[in-house]
DNA sequence: ACTATCTTGAGATAGCTTATCAATTTCAAC
DNA sequence: GTTGAAATTGATAAGCTATCTCAAGATAGT
């Protein structure tokens, strides 16, 4: 039952977010094609994916997607609101935010395992920061790095 | 007066971090060159740099000082606990915590404008997410963006 | 179906950072 | 102060990620 609920809610995740970037897309006269379809549904499986990473799974589903097309599209993704880009080392991590809404990231520099979560009085802080400084938040990033329970030992 | 004071605190602070890098360099096997110590002077004087903005400035002072040496240095001063890496953009940042700890950034995606700022109650917030999910926190990076009084009109 | 417009794919290109290596400099031991 | 092993530098090549170019193809409104 947990699998199959979990199937549905994908599904209909997936349903909602094609929805909002077929608004995106009819907002400022772009087109909806084959590929950016293809890269949406592959995208909402995942938590966060550097494009690189997609390039190599969506190969198998189709050989002649061009890793430009992917860096354009979730570029296109971060525009919708869809995902949100964020620095990681040398490389740009895609994340998935439609469905749960903004996370932050918990790193371990041990083993590199990233646990995310959600803290509203950290948000409001941040708020009240910003008003107190004359600015208006558009997004924010925090990442919190440090050891996990097993990498102390 | 407060000229003076504050060319006072910054020779101090250089004298200061000139220990912490020398300590360093000596328990890792490495030597103070005449390229290190006018990197770091420089790098002190500033709240965060680039390693190309260094280049530029610094070719006053040596015109053969090389990009490779800004490089390797200010990752240098990165492992000695001087200066802190951040990805901003497509450049990476090195900013000077040496002498006010770590602080944070509120930017502005408008004109650019980064202002500094520090909130205890934020940082004992992290604290608690990092022991709830089990992790010791090593560092942290926050930025906020979003648009300064300026730039909305 | 037609057509203007947008998109794609493949490779070239750009921009930032690191690697290479011979020449030079540092520093501890003599 | 010399000496010599080891680290550092400078100049440039190379590596990587991300974007640009543009002819060929796909999309969507009419």
């Amino acid at each position: 039952m947990g699998v199959f609920q979990a199937g549905l809610s994908v599904m209909s995740k997936i349903l909602k977010e094609m929805d909002v970037l077929r608004q995106h897309l009819a907002k400022h006269q772009l087109k909806l094609t084959r590929q950016r379809e293809l890269i949406l549904t592959a995208f909402l499986r995942q938590e966060h994916v550097t494009a690189e990473t997609m390039y190599h799974q969506l190969a198998k589903k189709d050989p002649h997607l061009g890793l430009a097309t992917i860096y354009r599209t979730l570029n296109l993704f971060c525009e919708a609101g869809i995902a949100q880009a964020r620095h990681f080392g040398t490389q740009t991590q895609y994340d998935n935010i439609s469905h749960k809404g903004h996370h932050d990231h918990l790193i371990c520099t041990g083993c590199g395992t990233i646990v995310e979560f959600e803290n509203c009085e950290i948000e409001r802080l941040q708020e009240e920061v910003a008003t107190k400084n004359g600015f208006v938040i558009q997004t924010h990033r925090l990442e919190l790095y440090g050891l996990c329970a097993h990498c102390r030992h």
